[in-house]
RNA sequence: GCGCCAGUGGCGGAAUGGUAGACGCGCUGGUCUUAGGAACCAGUGGGCAACCGUGGGGGUUCGAGUCCCUCCUGGCGCACCA
C-alpha cells in the first residue's frame, strides 16, 4: 500500500485496500503473522507542478496531501499497521536511499554515462525507457525529445537474464504481467559479425539473428546516432538528414541515404555499400544491420526502393519473397543444403574460427536511467569538482539533505540556482566542489519501500535477517499499470540487495494480484461538455441535468477520471452507505481481476445486504439441526476457499446463500454458537457489522480464531443424481451416495421419463461414475 | 503485423470434462406499510410444445462452456527489436 499522496483517495485506492484488507484480516484470524503497512510514495513532480501553480512549497503540499489522505483513509477503518508508516520525502526514509545508491556504486550497479536520453520537454526531465510510451511521456503526453546529457544509470542489464528466468519461478504472477516483462527484457540469440571497412583499418560491428543468411548480404545500414557517421559527415549534414528522417510522415517509409563507404563481405569477395537508414534503432543491438533482402521483410522493401541486389540463399519460390521461414540454405557454399538452425550453429563455428564474430545473446532492456533534472526527489550523493571529476560520498557524510528554501520559479531544476547548497568545500580533499543536482527517479523510491515497512525507524536501510526471515511478501496488490515499471524495478533491486547483502531473496513479490478499474457511465450535454452523474436526473425516461434541465446523453462506462467527471467521492458514499456495504460493492458484482462497473443499484444492494445480516440476528426461532450445521459448516469452507483464491464475488454470493438457507428454513441463529461462526467469517467482509453484532450477542470485543472445518459436516450423504441418455439429461434420481449400480438401474428403468426414451431399445452401454452420474447408451 | 486474454440470459457473473446460467442486479405479478433508496411472497434463458440453447464451423469423448483445430469479434500489450 503506496499511493502516490496527490490529494484525496478515490474509489480505486478504495477497491484496493478493501481486497488488501480482506485478506489481512482473514490472514490474522487465521493466526498468520501479517505485516499490512501504508505508506507515501511523496516525491515527484506533481508536487512541484502544484507548488508552482498554487504558490507554496512541494513539501507542504505534499505533507497536506498525506494528512488529508490519511484522515480519508481512517475512515475506511483499514486493519492497517500504521506504526509503519513511512513518507520517501522524510530525511529518514530518503538518507538510506542514499546509502544503498553508494551500495549499488561500490557493487558496480550505478554508474555515470554520457547516453542519448529521452527528454520530455513538458516535465523539463529525463525520463527512463520504461517511462516513454509510443514516444511520449508517460505522465504528460508530452512527444519525447532526444539529447545527449550525462546521466547516473541502474545497471539492471546486469541481471537482464535472471529477471527473464525469474518469471517462470512466479508462478502466483498473472501471465499476462510476465509476458509483458519477457516482451520488454526481449532476448533474442544471434551472432555478432565484424565488417571490415574496405580502405581503413576499421571495423562495423552487426549484430543478426539470421548470420545463416549471411551469402544473402547486399548492404549495411547504420542507424542515424552511429559513431562510424561522424567519421563520414559534418554535423551539419547529419542534423539536415536526422531531420528529414523526423518529418518523414509515414514512419513505416524506409528512408536511406547512402554513405562514401563500403564494407567487405566476411567470407565473400566482395563490397557492399553501408546506408544510414531511417528503420535502424540506435538503442539496439549495435545500431547496425547488414541487409539480406530476400529473408527480411524490411530489408526486401529497402532493396526495391534502393534498386540493390537480392540474392536468394533459402530455396524458396520467387513469388514467396521476402522468405522469412525455415528452408533448405542455397547460394552458400558453406551451408548447402542445412536448414536455418543447423547452418546458424555452422556459420558461428566458422565465424568464431575466423575471428569475424560470435555468438550473442542480446537484450533489449537498457540500464535504468535514473536522473531527474527536478527538485523534488531523493538527491543524488554525489559531488564534483571543478575539473569535473566525481566522487561518490561516503555513508558517513550524509544525509544529503534537500534544501527547503528554494525557487521555483527560474527555469529547470531548482537545486541547480541554489547555490549555498550546490557550492561546498569537499571536507576530504577541501577542494571546491559542486553537489549532484540531479535526483533520483522516484520509481527508486518506491524500488524498496516495502524492505522498509519491515522496520521503518531503524538506523540504515534495512535489517537483512529480517528480511531474509519476512520476504518476500506474500500477496502485492495493485494495477496492472506497474507490469513493466514499479515490477521490474524492484525486481531488479530485490536481486542486487540480495547480492550486496548477501540475502536469502530472490524475488520480491510472491504472488501478484492486479486488481480491475473502477468504471462508470459517463454523461455529456450536448454541447460536448461532461457531467457529474451526481448531477444527473432521469425524468419521464429522459436523462436532464438537474440544475439547468438541460437534455444530457449517457455514455459508456468508462474509467473513474477527473476530466470525464464520471467519479463519485469515497467521502460521500461512506457518509451515505457506511463502510461495510461500501466494502461489499467494491468486491461484489465483477472478479477482483475484472472491471467493476459502479452503479447506484449496485452499492444499493450492499447496502441492503448489511442491513438484512444485522434484521437477520435481532431475530431467534427455529430449530438447529445438523441440516444447519452442515450449511453453515458449507459456508465456513466456500467462505475460506474464495477468500483465499481471490473470488471475492463468490464470497459475496456464499453470504447471499446462507441467509436465503437460513431465512427460507425460518432459522433465526440469534446469540447461538453458530452464529459466532457465521459473525468471524463475515468479519474480513463487514468488519465494522460483525464487529458490533459480535459485542451485541456475546459480549464480547474479540473474535476467536477462524473456525476449523470439520470435514465430516461437509460430506452430504443425500445426492440427486442426475441420469442422462446419451449423454443428455433426462431425469435425477434421489439416492444415497454408495449406490449399488444394479440396484438404481433397476429403478431407473423404472422411471418413466426414461421408460419413454428407451421404447423398446436395447442398452448397449452404462457408463457410471459413482455418485456423479449416469449415462446411458442405448442403440 | 506479432503476442496474450476473453466471448455464457436484458446486465454483472457461477460452473476439478459430468444436472449450464450459482449469487446478485433488473424486470413481472402480488403482500405489507401513513411513508420508505425499505421488507416479504411467487416468477424470470428461448419456445405453446417436442425441443433448442455457452461467438461461427469442424474434431476428440459415453459426455464439451470447459480439451484440440479453424475462423469471427472485442480488449490489452508490443510494434521497423535485425
Amino acid at each position: 500500500m503506496f499511493p502516490y499522496p496527490s490529494g484525496n483517495i478515490h474509489m480505486g485506492h478504495v477497491r484496493n485496500y478493501v481486497i488488501g484488507d480482506i485478506c489481512a484480516r482473514y490472514h490474522k484470524l487465521k493466526g498468520d503473522e501479517v505485516i499490512h503497512p501504508m505508506g507515501w510514495d511523496a516525491f515527484g513532480l506533481p508536487a512541484e507542478n502544484a507548488a508552482i501553480q498554487f504558490k507554496t512549497h512541494p513539501q507542504d503540499w505534499t505533507i497536506t496531501n498525506i494528512k488529508n489522505m490519511k484522515d480519508q483513509l481512517l475512515k475506511l477503518d483499514l486493519d492497517l499497521d500504521w506504526d509503519r508508516e513511512l513518507a520517501t520525502c522524510n530525511e529518514n526514509y530518503y538518507r538510506y536511499q542514499q546509502e544503498l545508491f553508494i551500495d549499488l556504486y561500490n557493487a558496480g550497479l550505478a554508474y555515470k554515462k554520457d547516453a542519448v536520453v529521452n527528454w520530455d520537454p513538458v516535465d523539463q526531465t529525463v525520463l527512463a525507457n520504461e517511462q516513454v510510451i509510443d514516444g511520449k511521456g508517460w505522465r504528460t503526453g508530452a512527444t519525447v525529445e532526444k539529447k545527449k546529457l550525462s546521466q547516473w544509470f541502474f545497471k539492471i542489464t546486469h541481471y537482464a537474464e535472471e529477471l527473464l528466468s525469474g518469471l517462470d519461478k512466479l508462478t502466483l504472477w498473472p501471465e499476462k504481467v510476465k509476458t509483458m516483462q519477457k516482451n520488454w527484457i526481449g532476448k533474442s540469440l544471434g551472432a555478432e559479425i565484424k565488417f571490415e571497412i574496405a580502405g581503413k583499418d576499421n571495423f562495423l560491428n552487426i549484430f543478426t539473428t539470421r548470420p545463416d543468411t549471411i551469402y544473402g548480404a547486399t548492404f549495411i545500414a547504420v542507424s542515424i546516432n552511429h559513431q562510424i557517421i561522424s567519421e563520414v559527415l559534418d554535423t551539419a549534414s547529419i542534423e539536415k538528414i536526422r531531420k528529414d528522417f523526423e518529418e518523414v510522415s509515414d514512419d513505416k517509409e524506409k528512408i536511406g541515404i547512402k554513405l562514401n563507404l563500403r564494407c567487405k563481405h566476411p567470407i565473400l569477395d566482395k563490397e557492399i555499400p553501408v546506408y544510414i537508414a531511417n528503420f535502424v534503432l540506435d538503442n539496439y543491438g549495435e545500431g547496425a544491420i547488414f541487409g539480406c533482402p530476400a529473408h527480411d521483410e524490411r530489408d526486401y522493401e529497402f532493396a526495391k526502393k534502393y534498386n540493390l541486389p537480392i540474392i536468394k540463399v533459402i530455396d524458396c519460390l520467387d513469388t514467396e519473397l521476402p522468405y522469412i521461414g525455415d528452408g533448405k540454405l542455397i547460394n552458400s557454399p558453406l551451408l548447402d543444403g542445412l536448414n536455418k538452425d543447423k547452418a546458424i550453429e555452422e556459420i558461428i563455428k566458422f565465424f568464431s574460427k575466423t575471428g569475424t564474430g560470435h555468438k550473442k545473446i542480446n537484450y533489449k532492456i537498457r540500464d535504468w536511467g535514473v536522473s531527474r533534472q527536478r527538485y523534488w526527489g531523493c538527491p543524488i550523493p554525489v559531488i564534483y569538482y571543478e575539473d569535473g571529476s566525481y566522487r561518490v560520498l561516503d555513508k558517513s557524510e550524509l544525509p544529503v539533505l534537500l534544501p527547503y528554501d528554494i525557487s521555483l520559479e527560474g527555469k529547470g531544476n531548482a537545486l541547480l540556482n541554489k547555490d549555498e547548497w550546490r557550492k561546498i568545500i569537499c571536507n576530504k580533499t577541501n577542494k571546491k566542489a559542486y553537489r549532484e543536482t540531479d535526483t533520483l527517479d522516484t520509481f527508486v523510491d518506491s524500488s524498496w519501500y516495502y524492505i522498509r515497512f519491515l522496520n521503518n525507524k531503524l538506523d540504515k536501510p534495512f535489517d537483512p535477517s529480517k528480511a531474509n526471515e519476512l520476504l518476500p511478501v506474500d500477496k502485492y496488490i495493485g494495477g496492472i499499470e506497474h507490469a513493466i515499471l514499479h515490477l521490474l524495478y524492484s525486481r531488479f533491486f530485490m536481486k542486487a540487495l540480495r547480492d550486496i547483502y548477501n540475502l536469502k531473496i530472490d524475488e520480491p513479490f510472491k504472488q501478484l494480484f492486479t486488481q480491475g478499474m473502477i468504471t462508470h457511465k459517463t454523461y455529456k450535454t450536448n454541447a460536448d461538455e461532461w457531467v457529474m452523474p451526481i448531477e444527473v436526473v432521469s425524468k419521464n425516461g429522459k436523462l436532464l441535468r438537474s440544475k439547468t434541465g438541460e437534455a444530457i446523453e449517457e455514455g459508456p462506462s468508462e474509467k473513474m477520471s477527473k476530466s470525464k467527471k464520471n467519479v463519485v467521492e469515497p467521502n460521500v458514499i461512506l457518509e451515505n452507505y457506511g463502510i461495510d456495504a461500501t466494502r461489499v460493492f467494491m468486491i461484489s458484482d465483477s472478479p477482483p481481476d475484472r472491471e467493476l462497473e459502479w452503479t447506484d443499484e449496485g452499492i444499493q444492494s450492499s447496502k441492503n445486504l448489511v442491513n438484512r445480516i444485522e434484521r437477520y440476528f435481532s431475530k431467534k426461532d427455529g430449530d438447529v439441526n445438523l441440516e444447519v450445521e452442515k450449511e453453515v459448516e458449507k459456508f465456513v469452507n466456500n467462505i475460506e476457499k474464495n477468500i483465499l483464491s481471490f473470488s471475492f464475488n463468490k464470497c459475496v454470493a456464499d453470504v447471499y446463500t446462507l441467509f436465503n438457507y437460513l431465512e427460507k428454513k425460518n432459522v433465526y441463529l440469534y446469540n447461538d454458537k453458530l452464529s459466532k461462526k457465521i459473525l468471524i467469517c463475515l468479519f474480513p467482509i463487514v468488519p465494522k457489522l460483525s464487529k458490533s453484532l459480535n459485542k451485541s450477542l456475546f459480549k464480547s470485543d474479540d473474535f476467536e480464531r477462524w473456525p476449523e472445518i470439520n470435514i465430516d459436516l461437509l460430506i452430504e450423504n443425500k445426492i440427486k443424481l442426475p441420469v442422462q441418455i446419451h449423454g443428455k439429461l433426462i431425469t435425477t434420481i434421489d439416492t444415497n451416495k454408495g449406490y449399488s449400480e444394479k440396484e438404481i438401474l433397476k429403478s431407473i428403468y423404472e422411471l418413466d421419463k426414461i421408460k419413454n426414451k428407451m421404447q423398446n431399445k436395447k442398452v448397449t452401454k452404462v457408463i457410471n461414475v459413482q455418485d456423479k452420474i449416469i449415462n446411458i447408451i442405448i442403440n
